[in-house]
DNA sequence: TAGCACCTATTGTTCAACAAACATAGACGC
DNA sequence: GCGTCTATGTTTGTTGAACAATAGGTGCTA
């Protein structure tokens, strides 16, 4: 929020390109020295991104990265039922960004065919974003795209981004698809089934890595 | 934030209170002495503020009292139809926050009877609060309340407190009663015209004060 | 009236300092 | 050995002062 909050910014994209791990500790005075501003223009931001829910600030104990708990992840597909399907269900049919849930849904699977795991759950999260902004809603989106980021936190806990992500990419191309020919119902219906399995599959992978 | 946040709690008092205006500037100094803190630990406070779009924040310009504009409203309502509805249509049948929105209404009707019109808004802030608690979700919680929180700026606004909220008070119990006689899906259903019917009401208010 | 330089108040940001809470390690008693 | 207490060092919470940078207003000039 100073400046143009180029320092949210700055410390968002490390979080969710998992620079720095789900609970590691970000020490003010180290990392005020790292991004070369004072300590109280890092507490600012702290403070906007312990709201945004990635960083978890404990009184007197400082911040960390947030490490969401298999009851976050509960919490967090809960909205995700709620948001996204009630948005798909009643998105008018030929909404434009439906080009968006294209343009992420190509990007993830060049990504998978290079490999590159960290990406592709980054266009799997716009994929999701670009779900959400059929709503046309600057709030719903904002709330949103937050709590997904809190979510990769999440996979980059669990440390396996690849096949967690690999095999939702054809099923986000057909929900798609659903969307495009069929209808919103019918393509909320299938997105419904999409995330009762996606969070099986995190819970699944939290319970191997023994978190709680 | 700092210490427990309650520098936060008092400032989102005075906000929903009314005491401080929808578009009125929030001086940092000013307030600084006024709540007895020092001018960093106030801007901390305004990101969190900022952050839950209670407060809007111009580079260079300081900080204001949200005033939410027409889009805004239009945009909020949005949102409360996706929440609400959606979290309403899945609920349980027994859902035991249902004593929260039953709670609530009774609150209403005293406070109505009492022709207090801003504790009537409090009251119906905690009802459509309660229903989004069907949910289970605390991030469905924090994004919609927070919402909600905004939407009371929108009246404080426009100053008509007192006929905007007195018809919804019976409709808030006609959602509870069909809620449990009937089913959460018909609730719901009835939830959406009735949220339909305050967004016109509300944007008819702005067009009536003639703001934006 | 339009444009311009100047001035002023406010915000953006830093720094240094101190109080308060916490964490660690060692001393102590059992 | 084990837990408890205390002393110590570290980190956060908060403050006050300072200065740079910007927005907005003022008055001048043309």
């Amino acid at each position: 929020m100073n400046h143009d909050s180029s320092l949210v910014n700055r410390l968002t994209a490390r979080l969710i390109a998992g620079e720095l791990r789900p609970g590691g500790r970000l020490s003010e005075t180290s990392l005020a020295k790292e991004f070369d501003v004072s300590r109280n223009t890092l507490r600012e931001a702290f403070r906007v991104l312990g709201e945004q829910g990635l960083v978890t600030h404990i009184p007197h104990r400082g911040v960390s990265v947030a490490s969401p708990s298999t009851a976050d992840v509960v919490d967090i597909y809960r909205v995700r039922h709620h948001v996204e399907c009630s948005v798909l269900e009643h998105a008018p049919r030929n909404h434009p960004n439906a080009a968006q849930m294209e343009a992420a849904v190509e990007v993830a699977e060049k990504s998978a065919a290079e490999e590159n795991w960290l990406e592709v759950g980054t266009a799997n999260m716009a994929f999701h974003n670009a779900v959400v902004s059929l709503s046309d809603s600057r709030r719903l989106m904002r709330s949103f795209s937050n709590v997904l980021a809190e979510l990769r936190l999440a996979f980059l806990k669990v440390e396996v981004l690849d096949f967690l992500h690999a095999p939702f990419i054809e099923r986000n191309r057909e929900v798609l698809e659903v969307y495009r020919t069929e209808s919103p119902a019918a393509a909320a219906a299938k997105l419904g089934t999409y995330l009762g399995d996606s969070e099986r599959q995190v819970l699944g992978a939290y319970a191997r890595a023994g978190q709680d």
